[in-house]
DNA sequence: TGGTACATGTAACATGTTACATGATTTG
DNA sequence: CAAATCATGTAACATGTTACATGTACCA
């Protein structure tokens, strides 16, 4: 499945709901599996019935009861056992914009320049955000449990990744200059 | 969908059986958007119900019929639509072996490695298989036509996208050495 | 005669997305 | 008083994967 064993990942830190887990899903661990909240619960669901985490049920004074998931045993050998047997090649790549590039001349430029300024931004975004937490967790202390150590290493493709992600679309924004009409991105917004 | 789209793309091309655009998927389109031929088939039914493309048997000698799909002017205007409206946001990375290093301490480390290792030849092979694309095909003749330019911004994203890959493989492998037992890729393979 | 390429499909299942539903507490 | 946060779920739908099914022709 994945996101079972994503799950199942994201509690060796600890007993967490299905909504504390949503929270880490839109944060770190979202960052290389993505999962929304419905999924979440059904996942939990099944991983409960095979015994491989734990429920119980906490009352909490006004807020509704949320039941915490531990990691059993037998979740710590499933997780085990996927690292050896679970895939690992390259997952396919995904891009719409990209696949706009294969027949660019069918399409609207113009539209699919203004597409690459806003990747650009998004993943500057990522990016300084990486660099951010970096700072933050890995700065000097070079951490060498191995935790930490395959944590820093999942941040550092990240960056690599948004990093050459931001160049490209530098060059892709000039290369595609010439062929917009007015250079569209250095008219002033006209007023309405 | 995305996948229709994709197809439009490919027929852009000029008219192709639902055989031809499979052998696409696994080849150049595929590298941004993946498909198999029993999606590819039915994409292609409901593409011809919407009047997209049009569909037209050819008889072939010996081998078996094939049908030729050709993209009417109603899917040129869809796949000009959806270059302006369709979704741009950078796609959601999903990728096993990174959860895999958000709990580093809970797997197999050897095997995680050796798995990274499989990565590396991977992402070098695909490396330079665009390096010969780009040979053959973008050398010094800078094509400066609109769709050439699109492709080639393709590739030079490829091309980065592998080589930090393969560069961050390298980063791993050495990073994740010490925790091995006996540096498992300096022994030689035992004999049976 | 056994494998690969050509060529198209169905059916069942697994996974992922969108919309809807509920209900309390805190913050502006 | 409205909106956001906490907290969990169902149902319908869309998409993607795996397995199976069929039949010719060519090559070794």
């Amino acid at each position: 499945m994945g996101l079972r064993e994503a799950i199942l990942v994201c509690l060796t830190e600890g007993p967490q709901s299905g909504y504390d887990l949503k929270k880490t899903f839109d944060t770190s661990i979202g960052f290389f599996w993505h999962a929304d909240h419905q999924r979440i619960y059904r996942a939990l669901k099944t991983l409960h019935e095979d015994g491989l985490v734990a429920a119980e049920a906490v009352a909490q004074s006004g807020k509704p009861d949320k039941k915490l998931y531990t990691l059993t045993d037998a979740g710590r050998a499933a997780l085990r056992q996927w690292s050896i047997d679970g895939p690992s090649a390259p997952p396919s790549v995904k891009d719409e914009m990209m696949v706009r590039l294969y027949a660019l001349d069918e399409v609207d430029v113009g539209a699919v320049r203004k597409q690459i300024m806003a990747r650009r931004s998004a993943h500057a975004e990522r990016l300084s955000l990486y660099r951010h937490i970096e700072n933050v967790r890995y700065r000097e202390k070079n951490a060498d449990d191995l935790r930490s150590v395959g944590r820093h290493l999942g941040l550092k493709l990240g960056m690599r990744y948004e990093r050459e992600w931001v160049d490209w679309c530098d060059e892709a924004i000039s290369s595609l200059a010439p062929f917009v009409p007015q250079s569209e991105d250095e008219r002033e917004p006209a007023d309405a």
